[in-house]
DNA sequence: TTTATTATGATAGTATTACTATCATAAATA
DNA sequence: TATTTATGATAGTAATACTATCATAATAAA
Protein backbone atom coordinates (compact mmCIF):
# COMPACT_ATOMS: atom_id res chain seq x y z
CA UNK A 1 0.00 0.00 0.00
CA UNK A 2 1.51 3.26 -0.74
CA UNK A 3 0.44 6.26 1.19
CA UNK A 4 0.46 9.93 0.00
CA UNK A 5 2.17 12.23 3.26
CA UNK A 6 0.60 15.77 2.15
CA UNK A 7 2.68 18.47 3.57
CA UNK A 8 0.48 21.64 3.63
CA UNK A 9 2.47 24.82 2.94
CA UNK A 10 1.79 28.06 3.47
CA UNK A 11 0.50 29.85 0.34
CA UNK A 12 2.50 32.89 1.02
CA UNK A 13 4.93 31.24 -0.21
CA UNK A 14 4.69 30.77 -3.64
CA UNK A 15 2.91 32.43 -6.83
CA UNK A 16 1.48 29.08 -8.16
CA UNK A 17 1.24 26.00 -5.95
CA UNK A 18 4.26 23.93 -7.85
CA UNK A 19 3.02 20.84 -6.02
CA UNK A 20 -0.59 21.25 -8.87
CA UNK A 21 1.23 20.62 -12.09
CA UNK A 22 3.99 18.92 -14.07
CA UNK A 23 5.90 22.39 -14.34
CA UNK A 24 5.39 23.42 -10.58
CA UNK A 25 6.85 19.79 -9.34
CA UNK A 26 9.80 19.82 -11.92
CA UNK A 27 10.83 23.87 -10.63
CA UNK A 28 11.32 21.47 -7.13
CA UNK A 29 13.06 18.67 -8.51
CA UNK A 30 15.36 20.47 -10.35
CA UNK A 31 15.83 23.37 -8.12
CA UNK A 32 17.06 20.81 -5.82
CA UNK A 33 19.15 19.16 -7.96
CA UNK A 34 20.88 22.96 -9.01
CA UNK A 35 21.10 24.07 -5.61
CA UNK A 36 22.58 20.92 -4.14
CA UNK A 37 25.14 21.13 -6.98
CA UNK A 38 26.20 24.03 -7.73
CA UNK A 39 25.43 26.10 -4.09
CA UNK A 40 22.79 28.55 -3.62
CA UNK A 41 24.15 31.66 -4.40
CA UNK A 42 25.15 30.90 -8.12
CA UNK A 43 21.47 29.11 -8.14
CA UNK A 44 19.23 32.05 -10.65
CA UNK A 45 16.28 31.02 -12.32
CA UNK A 46 17.56 31.28 -15.61
CA UNK A 47 19.71 28.21 -15.16
CA UNK A 48 17.01 26.54 -13.39
CA UNK A 49 14.43 27.11 -16.92
CA UNK A 50 16.98 26.08 -18.66
CA UNK A 51 17.95 22.87 -16.94
CA UNK A 52 14.02 22.09 -17.02
CA UNK A 53 13.82 23.27 -20.49
CA UNK A 54 11.19 26.30 -19.58
CA UNK A 55 11.56 30.06 -19.71
CA UNK A 56 12.44 31.94 -17.31
CA UNK A 57 9.59 33.79 -16.98
CA UNK A 58 7.85 29.98 -16.68
CA UNK A 59 9.78 29.68 -13.51
CA UNK A 60 8.41 33.47 -12.02
CA UNK A 61 5.21 31.99 -12.31
CA UNK A 62 5.54 29.81 -9.71
CA UNK A 63 8.16 31.35 -7.23
CA UNK A 64 8.54 35.30 -7.03
CA UNK A 65 12.51 35.21 -5.93
CA UNK A 66 14.80 32.58 -5.51
CA UNK A 67 14.38 33.53 -1.52
CA UNK A 68 10.94 32.60 -1.64
CA UNK A 69 11.78 29.59 -3.60
CA UNK A 70 14.52 28.29 -0.32
CA UNK A 71 12.35 29.18 2.27
CA UNK A 72 9.80 27.20 0.71
CA UNK A 73 11.71 24.00 0.25
CA UNK A 74 12.64 24.53 3.85
CA UNK A 75 9.61 24.51 5.37
CA UNK A 76 8.55 21.59 3.32
CA UNK A 77 11.59 19.76 5.16
CA UNK A 78 10.76 20.58 8.37
CA UNK A 79 7.28 19.65 7.50
CA UNK A 80 8.34 16.35 5.91
CA UNK A 81 11.02 16.12 9.20
CA UNK A 82 8.19 16.52 11.96
CA UNK A 83 5.86 14.25 10.40
CA UNK A 84 8.64 11.58 10.06
CA UNK A 85 9.55 11.79 13.63
CA UNK A 86 5.79 11.70 14.63
CA UNK A 87 5.44 8.49 12.75
CA UNK A 88 8.66 7.30 13.90
CA UNK A 89 8.17 8.00 17.46
CA UNK A 90 4.62 7.11 17.99
CA UNK A 91 5.09 3.80 19.25
CA UNK A 92 7.21 5.68 21.74
CA UNK A 93 6.01 6.46 25.27
CA UNK A 94 9.49 7.05 26.89
CA UNK A 95 10.05 10.78 26.41
CA UNK A 96 14.01 9.75 26.53
CA UNK A 97 13.95 7.25 24.09
CA UNK A 98 11.60 9.42 21.82
CA UNK A 99 14.15 12.50 22.12
CA UNK A 100 17.20 9.99 21.48
CA UNK A 101 15.50 8.84 18.24
CA UNK A 102 14.72 12.48 17.00
CA UNK A 103 18.53 13.20 17.63
CA UNK A 104 19.41 9.87 15.62
CA UNK A 105 16.59 11.54 13.17
CA UNK A 106 17.82 14.81 13.01
CA UNK A 107 21.81 14.09 12.44
CA UNK A 108 21.51 10.82 10.26
CA UNK A 109 21.75 11.48 6.15
CA UNK A 110 18.37 10.58 4.82
CA UNK A 111 17.27 8.28 2.39
CA UNK A 112 15.26 8.99 -0.43
CA UNK A 113 11.72 8.72 0.19
CA UNK A 114 9.79 6.99 -2.56
CA UNK A 115 6.47 8.73 -1.31
CA UNK A 116 6.87 11.94 -2.66
CA UNK A 117 8.48 11.44 -6.41
CA UNK A 118 9.35 15.07 -6.97
CA UNK A 119 11.15 15.40 -4.08
CA UNK A 120 14.83 14.10 -2.92
CA UNK A 121 14.39 14.37 0.77
CA UNK A 122 18.26 13.22 0.82
CA UNK A 123 19.75 15.67 -1.68
CA UNK A 124 17.48 18.45 0.42
CA UNK A 125 18.63 16.98 3.64
CA UNK A 126 22.11 18.25 2.31
CA UNK A 127 20.41 21.75 0.74
CA UNK A 128 19.02 22.49 4.36
CA UNK A 129 22.62 21.69 5.90
CA UNK A 130 24.58 24.17 3.88
CA UNK A 131 22.00 26.46 2.83
CA UNK A 132 19.11 25.93 5.49
CA UNK A 133 20.17 29.21 7.76
CA UNK A 134 20.16 31.32 4.75
CA UNK A 135 16.22 31.58 5.03
CA UNK A 136 16.50 33.01 8.21
CA UNK A 137 19.22 35.01 8.13
CA UNK A 138 18.63 38.07 5.98
CA UNK A 139 16.91 41.37 6.80
CA UNK A 140 13.34 39.99 5.64
CA UNK A 141 13.39 37.58 8.47
CA UNK A 142 10.54 39.85 10.30
CA UNK A 143 8.27 40.20 8.10
CA UNK A 144 9.09 36.77 6.61
CA UNK A 145 8.09 35.57 10.15
CA UNK A 146 5.21 37.81 10.26
CA UNK A 147 3.61 35.67 7.59
CA UNK A 148 4.73 32.40 9.37
CA UNK A 149 7.08 31.81 6.47
CA UNK A 150 9.10 29.51 9.29
CA UNK A 151 6.60 27.80 10.92
CA UNK A 152 7.16 24.05 10.13
CA UNK A 153 10.58 24.94 11.42
CA UNK A 154 9.00 26.87 15.04
CA UNK A 155 6.80 23.66 15.72
CA UNK A 156 9.55 21.41 15.10
CA UNK A 157 11.70 23.16 18.16
CA UNK A 158 8.14 23.41 20.12
CA UNK A 159 7.42 19.55 19.54
CA UNK A 160 11.48 18.99 20.64
CA UNK A 161 10.67 21.86 23.67
CA UNK A 162 8.31 19.73 24.95
CA UNK A 163 9.64 16.41 24.59
CA UNK A 164 12.41 18.22 26.77
CA UNK A 165 10.67 19.12 29.49
CA UNK A 166 8.69 15.48 29.47
CA UNK A 167 12.11 14.03 30.30
CA UNK A 168 12.88 16.80 32.64
CA UNK A 169 9.96 19.27 34.06
CA UNK A 170 12.47 21.45 35.86
CA UNK A 171 14.92 21.81 32.77
CA UNK A 172 14.69 25.77 32.45
CA UNK A 173 16.10 25.88 28.87
CA UNK A 174 13.42 23.47 26.37
CA UNK A 175 13.45 26.04 23.76
CA UNK A 176 17.20 27.09 23.73
CA UNK A 177 17.99 23.32 23.97
CA UNK A 178 15.48 21.90 21.08
CA UNK A 179 17.69 24.64 18.71
CA UNK A 180 20.54 23.95 19.87
CA UNK A 181 19.74 20.60 19.00
CA UNK A 182 18.56 21.27 15.59
CA UNK A 183 21.33 23.47 14.71
CA UNK A 184 24.00 21.23 15.78
CA UNK A 185 22.63 18.27 14.16
CA UNK A 186 23.29 20.23 10.90
CA UNK A 187 26.39 22.58 11.71
CA UNK A 188 28.59 19.45 13.14
CA UNK A 189 27.77 17.70 10.15
CA UNK A 190 28.67 20.49 7.86
CA UNK A 191 32.16 21.12 9.47
CA UNK A 192 32.74 17.37 9.83
CA UNK A 193 32.85 17.47 6.26
CA UNK A 194 34.40 20.85 5.64
CA UNK A 195 35.93 22.14 8.14
CA UNK A 196 36.35 19.19 10.13
CA UNK A 197 39.37 20.67 12.73
CA UNK A 198 35.86 22.30 14.29
CA UNK A 199 34.77 19.07 15.33
CA UNK A 200 35.67 15.99 16.77
CA UNK A 201 34.73 14.08 14.27
CA UNK A 202 37.73 13.97 11.91
CA UNK A 203 38.72 11.00 11.03
CA UNK A 204 35.99 8.62 10.84
CA UNK A 205 33.50 11.34 9.80
CA UNK A 206 30.14 9.38 10.52
CA UNK A 207 26.99 10.68 11.36
CA UNK A 208 26.34 8.52 14.48
CA UNK A 209 29.46 9.97 16.19
CA UNK A 210 27.63 13.49 15.92
CA UNK A 211 24.39 11.25 17.44
CA UNK A 212 27.22 10.39 20.32
CA UNK A 213 28.25 13.44 21.17
CA UNK A 214 24.74 15.52 21.20
CA UNK A 215 22.98 12.60 23.00
CA UNK A 216 25.80 13.43 25.88
CA UNK A 217 24.99 16.84 25.33
CA UNK A 218 21.41 16.94 25.70
CA UNK A 219 20.86 13.95 28.10
CA UNK A 220 24.06 14.57 30.74
CA UNK A 221 22.10 18.23 30.88
CA UNK A 222 18.59 16.64 31.28
CA UNK A 223 19.71 14.17 33.99
CA UNK A 224 21.27 16.34 36.42
CA UNK A 225 20.19 16.94 39.96
CA UNK B 1 49.06 55.06 26.97
CA UNK B 2 47.09 53.96 23.96
CA UNK B 3 48.31 50.68 22.79
CA UNK B 4 47.61 49.35 18.97
CA UNK B 5 46.30 45.81 18.47
CA UNK B 6 47.55 44.96 15.06
CA UNK B 7 45.99 41.72 13.80
CA UNK B 8 47.82 40.18 11.51
CA UNK B 9 45.29 39.12 8.19
CA UNK B 10 45.87 36.61 5.74
CA UNK B 11 47.15 38.01 2.83
CA UNK B 12 45.42 36.43 0.08
CA UNK B 13 42.00 37.70 1.77
CA UNK B 14 42.65 41.35 -0.21
CA UNK B 15 44.64 42.76 -3.36
CA UNK B 16 45.87 45.78 -1.52
CA UNK B 17 46.05 45.81 2.02
CA UNK B 18 43.53 47.85 3.44
CA UNK B 19 44.77 49.07 6.43
CA UNK B 20 47.74 50.58 4.73
CA UNK B 21 45.73 53.85 3.25
CA UNK B 22 42.91 55.63 3.97
CA UNK B 23 40.64 54.46 1.34
CA UNK B 24 41.21 50.98 2.59
CA UNK B 25 39.70 51.61 6.13
CA UNK B 26 37.40 53.47 4.81
CA UNK B 27 36.46 50.04 2.95
CA UNK B 28 36.84 48.71 6.08
CA UNK B 29 34.42 51.01 8.08
CA UNK B 30 31.72 52.04 5.35
CA UNK B 31 31.45 48.19 4.75
CA UNK B 32 30.96 47.71 7.99
CA UNK B 33 28.13 50.29 8.74
CA UNK B 34 26.40 49.22 4.87
CA UNK B 35 25.87 45.54 6.13
CA UNK B 36 25.14 45.97 9.17
CA UNK B 37 22.17 48.48 7.87
CA UNK B 38 20.83 46.83 5.05
CA UNK B 39 22.39 42.98 5.62
CA UNK B 40 24.91 41.59 3.28
CA UNK B 41 22.79 40.55 0.28
CA UNK B 42 21.78 44.07 -0.53
CA UNK B 43 25.58 44.99 -0.50
CA UNK B 44 27.48 46.04 -3.32
CA UNK B 45 30.49 47.81 -4.42
CA UNK B 46 28.60 50.52 -6.15
CA UNK B 47 27.15 51.39 -2.89
CA UNK B 48 29.98 51.13 -0.56
CA UNK B 49 31.77 53.09 -3.12
CA UNK B 50 29.09 55.83 -3.71
CA UNK B 51 28.97 55.74 0.91
CA UNK B 52 32.69 56.60 0.66
CA UNK B 53 32.66 58.62 -2.44
CA UNK B 54 34.99 57.19 -4.31
CA UNK B 55 34.45 54.50 -7.37
CA UNK B 56 33.64 50.88 -7.89
CA UNK B 57 36.73 50.36 -9.29
CA UNK B 58 38.36 52.16 -6.48
CA UNK B 59 36.68 49.00 -4.17
CA UNK B 60 37.77 46.63 -6.60
CA UNK B 61 41.57 47.26 -6.53
CA UNK B 62 41.29 46.39 -2.63
CA UNK B 63 38.66 43.08 -2.70
CA UNK B 64 38.04 41.07 -5.09
CA UNK B 65 34.77 40.80 -4.34
CA UNK B 66 32.22 40.95 -1.45
CA UNK B 67 32.67 37.71 -0.25
CA UNK B 68 36.24 38.05 0.12
CA UNK B 69 35.58 41.03 1.86
CA UNK B 70 33.04 38.97 4.08
CA UNK B 71 35.62 36.48 5.36
CA UNK B 72 38.15 39.00 5.88
CA UNK B 73 35.33 41.01 8.10
CA UNK B 74 35.20 37.64 9.63
CA UNK B 75 38.57 36.99 10.28
CA UNK B 76 39.31 40.09 11.57
CA UNK B 77 36.79 39.84 14.74
CA UNK B 78 37.87 36.20 15.23
CA UNK B 79 40.92 37.80 15.21
CA UNK B 80 40.09 40.54 17.61
CA UNK B 81 38.47 38.75 19.68
CA UNK B 82 40.73 35.96 20.37
CA UNK B 83 43.19 38.60 21.70
CA UNK B 84 40.39 40.29 23.76
CA UNK B 85 40.01 36.52 25.38
CA UNK B 86 43.59 35.71 25.82
CA UNK B 87 44.01 39.13 27.72
CA UNK B 88 40.70 39.17 29.56
CA UNK B 89 41.74 35.67 30.75
CA UNK B 90 45.68 36.31 31.13
CA UNK B 91 45.49 36.42 34.97
CA UNK B 92 42.72 33.65 35.10
CA UNK B 93 44.35 30.09 36.40
CA UNK B 94 41.03 28.16 37.03
CA UNK B 95 39.86 27.00 33.71
CA UNK B 96 36.52 26.72 34.71
CA UNK B 97 36.54 30.52 35.50
CA UNK B 98 38.18 31.10 32.18
CA UNK B 99 35.93 29.02 30.14
CA UNK B 100 32.87 30.84 32.25
CA UNK B 101 34.70 33.96 30.92
CA UNK B 102 35.10 33.03 27.53
CA UNK B 103 31.25 31.89 27.51
CA UNK B 104 30.32 35.52 28.53
CA UNK B 105 32.78 37.25 25.92
CA UNK B 106 31.31 34.78 23.23
CA UNK B 107 27.74 35.72 24.05
CA UNK B 108 27.84 39.85 25.10
CA UNK B 109 27.82 42.41 22.65
CA UNK B 110 30.47 44.50 22.43
CA UNK B 111 31.91 48.07 23.20
CA UNK B 112 33.48 49.69 20.40
CA UNK B 113 37.04 49.89 21.01
CA UNK B 114 38.75 52.97 20.50
CA UNK B 115 42.12 51.45 19.61
CA UNK B 116 41.17 50.87 16.13
CA UNK B 117 39.50 53.19 14.93
CA UNK B 118 38.32 52.19 11.77
CA UNK B 119 36.65 49.27 12.64
CA UNK B 120 33.81 49.21 15.26
CA UNK B 121 33.67 46.64 16.67
CA UNK B 122 30.42 46.48 18.15
CA UNK B 123 28.61 46.78 15.01
CA UNK B 124 30.69 43.84 13.57
CA UNK B 125 29.78 42.23 16.11
CA UNK B 126 26.08 42.04 14.95
CA UNK B 127 27.53 41.31 11.62
CA UNK B 128 29.16 38.61 12.82
CA UNK B 129 25.88 37.26 14.22
CA UNK B 130 23.25 37.83 11.17
CA UNK B 131 26.01 37.28 8.64
CA UNK B 132 29.53 35.24 10.16
CA UNK B 133 28.01 32.05 9.01
CA UNK B 134 27.73 33.01 5.04
CA UNK B 135 31.33 33.55 5.46
CA UNK B 136 31.70 29.39 5.22
CA UNK B 137 28.46 28.24 4.23
CA UNK B 138 29.30 28.07 0.45
CA UNK B 139 29.91 26.00 -2.40
CA UNK B 140 34.05 27.18 -2.31
CA UNK B 141 34.47 26.61 1.66
CA UNK B 142 37.28 23.89 0.48
CA UNK B 143 39.28 26.51 -1.30
CA UNK B 144 39.02 28.90 0.89
CA UNK B 145 39.94 26.60 3.54
CA UNK B 146 43.41 25.72 1.56
CA UNK B 147 43.80 29.15 1.40
CA UNK B 148 43.56 28.80 5.36
CA UNK B 149 40.68 32.00 5.33
CA UNK B 150 39.19 30.40 8.36
CA UNK B 151 42.17 30.18 10.20
CA UNK B 152 41.14 32.86 12.82
CA UNK B 153 38.08 30.81 13.57
CA UNK B 154 39.72 27.68 13.93
CA UNK B 155 42.41 28.69 15.98
CA UNK B 156 39.71 30.44 18.65
CA UNK B 157 38.20 27.20 18.67
CA UNK B 158 41.32 24.79 19.26
CA UNK B 159 41.93 27.28 22.34
CA UNK B 160 38.60 27.18 23.68
CA UNK B 161 38.78 22.99 22.95
CA UNK B 162 41.91 23.12 25.14
CA UNK B 163 40.57 24.88 28.04
CA UNK B 164 37.87 22.37 28.06
CA UNK B 165 40.20 19.59 28.39
CA UNK B 166 41.64 21.65 30.76
CA UNK B 167 38.07 21.40 32.81
CA UNK B 168 37.87 17.83 32.31
CA UNK B 169 40.69 16.17 30.26
CA UNK B 170 38.16 12.59 30.14
CA UNK B 171 35.69 14.92 27.73
CA UNK B 172 35.39 13.70 24.58
CA UNK B 173 33.91 16.15 22.60
CA UNK B 174 36.04 19.62 23.25
CA UNK B 175 36.24 20.78 19.42
CA UNK B 176 32.41 19.71 18.98
CA UNK B 177 31.82 21.39 22.31
CA UNK B 178 33.83 24.50 21.62
CA UNK B 179 32.39 24.95 18.15
CA UNK B 180 28.75 24.82 19.59
CA UNK B 181 29.42 27.25 22.21
CA UNK B 182 30.49 29.58 19.93
CA UNK B 183 27.48 29.20 17.33
CA UNK B 184 25.20 28.65 19.85
CA UNK B 185 26.75 32.41 21.42
CA UNK B 186 25.81 34.07 18.37
CA UNK B 187 22.56 31.79 16.69
CA UNK B 188 20.73 32.07 20.28
CA UNK B 189 21.50 35.73 20.03
CA UNK B 190 20.33 35.80 16.31
CA UNK B 191 16.57 34.11 17.06
CA UNK B 192 16.12 36.11 20.65
CA UNK B 193 15.86 39.05 18.48
CA UNK B 194 14.58 38.14 15.66
CA UNK B 195 12.31 34.29 15.86
CA UNK B 196 12.03 34.75 19.90
CA UNK B 197 9.92 31.66 19.97
CA UNK B 198 13.07 29.05 19.40
CA UNK B 199 14.47 30.12 22.87
CA UNK B 200 13.68 30.77 26.55
CA UNK B 201 14.63 34.14 26.73
CA UNK B 202 11.73 36.28 24.37
CA UNK B 203 10.23 38.21 27.43
CA UNK B 204 13.64 39.93 28.84
CA UNK B 205 15.88 39.52 25.84
CA UNK B 206 18.72 39.38 28.03
CA UNK B 207 21.99 38.12 26.68
CA UNK B 208 22.63 37.62 30.24
CA UNK B 209 20.38 34.52 29.95
CA UNK B 210 22.71 32.94 26.78
CA UNK B 211 25.19 33.10 29.08
CA UNK B 212 22.97 31.17 31.99
CA UNK B 213 22.32 28.93 29.15
CA UNK B 214 25.69 27.85 27.94
CA UNK B 215 27.26 27.96 31.18
CA UNK B 216 24.18 25.29 32.28
CA UNK B 217 24.78 23.40 29.02
CA UNK B 218 28.42 23.34 29.46
CA UNK B 219 29.53 22.44 32.49
CA UNK B 220 26.85 19.91 33.45
CA UNK B 221 28.76 17.88 30.35
CA UNK B 222 31.93 19.07 31.88
CA UNK B 223 31.25 18.10 35.20
CA UNK B 224 29.77 14.63 34.54
CA UNK B 225 31.38 12.07 36.11
C1' DT C 1 65.61 67.55 -7.28
C1' DT C 2 64.40 64.93 -10.80
C1' DT C 3 62.65 60.48 -11.89
C1' DA C 4 60.13 56.59 -11.30
C1' DT C 5 56.66 54.24 -8.95
C1' DT C 6 52.25 53.72 -7.04
C1' DA C 7 47.44 55.10 -5.64
C1' DT C 8 43.39 57.22 -6.90
C1' DG C 9 39.69 59.23 -9.86
C1' DA C 10 37.07 59.35 -13.93
C1' DT C 11 34.98 57.08 -17.42
C1' DA C 12 33.53 53.28 -20.33
C1' DG C 13 32.12 48.87 -21.37
C1' DT C 14 30.45 43.80 -20.93
C1' DA C 15 28.07 39.70 -19.34
C1' DT C 16 24.94 38.18 -16.11
C1' DT C 17 21.16 38.65 -12.85
C1' DA C 18 16.67 39.68 -11.52
C1' DC C 19 13.09 40.75 -12.86
C1' DT C 20 8.27 42.61 -15.86
C1' DA C 21 5.39 42.69 -19.92
C1' DT C 22 3.10 41.04 -24.04
C1' DC C 23 1.15 37.87 -27.21
C1' DA C 24 0.02 33.40 -29.18
C1' DT C 25 -1.26 28.84 -28.46
C1' DA C 26 -2.41 24.58 -26.12
C1' DA C 27 -4.91 22.30 -22.61
C1' DA C 28 -8.40 21.91 -19.26
C1' DT C 29 -13.02 23.20 -17.63
C1' DA C 30 -17.68 25.03 -17.73
C1' DT D 1 -18.57 25.01 -27.86
C1' DA D 2 -17.05 28.73 -25.34
C1' DT D 3 -14.04 30.24 -21.99
C1' DT D 4 -10.81 30.25 -18.69
C1' DT D 5 -6.13 29.04 -17.46
C1' DA D 6 -1.26 27.44 -18.15
C1' DT D 7 2.59 27.51 -20.87
C1' DG D 8 5.94 29.03 -24.45
C1' DA D 9 8.22 32.47 -26.99
C1' DT D 10 10.12 36.73 -27.18
C1' DA D 11 11.47 41.34 -25.70
C1' DG D 12 12.99 44.64 -22.71
C1' DT D 13 14.94 47.13 -18.42
C1' DA D 14 17.53 48.24 -14.30
C1' DA D 15 20.92 46.58 -11.36
C1' DT D 16 24.95 43.66 -10.33
C1' DA D 17 29.50 42.12 -10.81
C1' DC D 18 32.94 42.79 -12.74
C1' DT D 19 37.42 44.47 -16.28
C1' DA D 20 39.97 47.95 -18.81
C1' DT D 21 42.01 52.38 -19.88
C1' DC D 22 43.85 56.87 -19.12
C1' DA D 23 45.05 61.02 -16.55
C1' DT D 24 46.62 62.93 -12.46
C1' DA D 25 48.14 63.29 -7.71
C1' DA D 26 50.99 61.69 -4.13
C1' DT D 27 55.00 59.19 -2.59
C1' DA D 28 59.46 57.17 -2.65
C1' DA D 29 63.94 56.16 -4.88
C1' DA D 30 68.00 57.76 -7.42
Amino acid sequence: MKMQIQITMNKALYLRDPESSELGKNILQHSIQLIFKNGFESFTFKKLAEDIGTTEAGVYRYFENKHKLLVYLTAWYWGWLEFQIRFQTNNISNPISKLKKIITLLASSVKDDEQTSFINESLLHQIIIAEGSKAYLTKQVNEDNKQDFFKPYKDLCALIGHIILECNAKYKYPKSLASTIIEMAHFQNFFMNNLPSLTDFAENKEESEIVSFLNDLVFTSLNKK
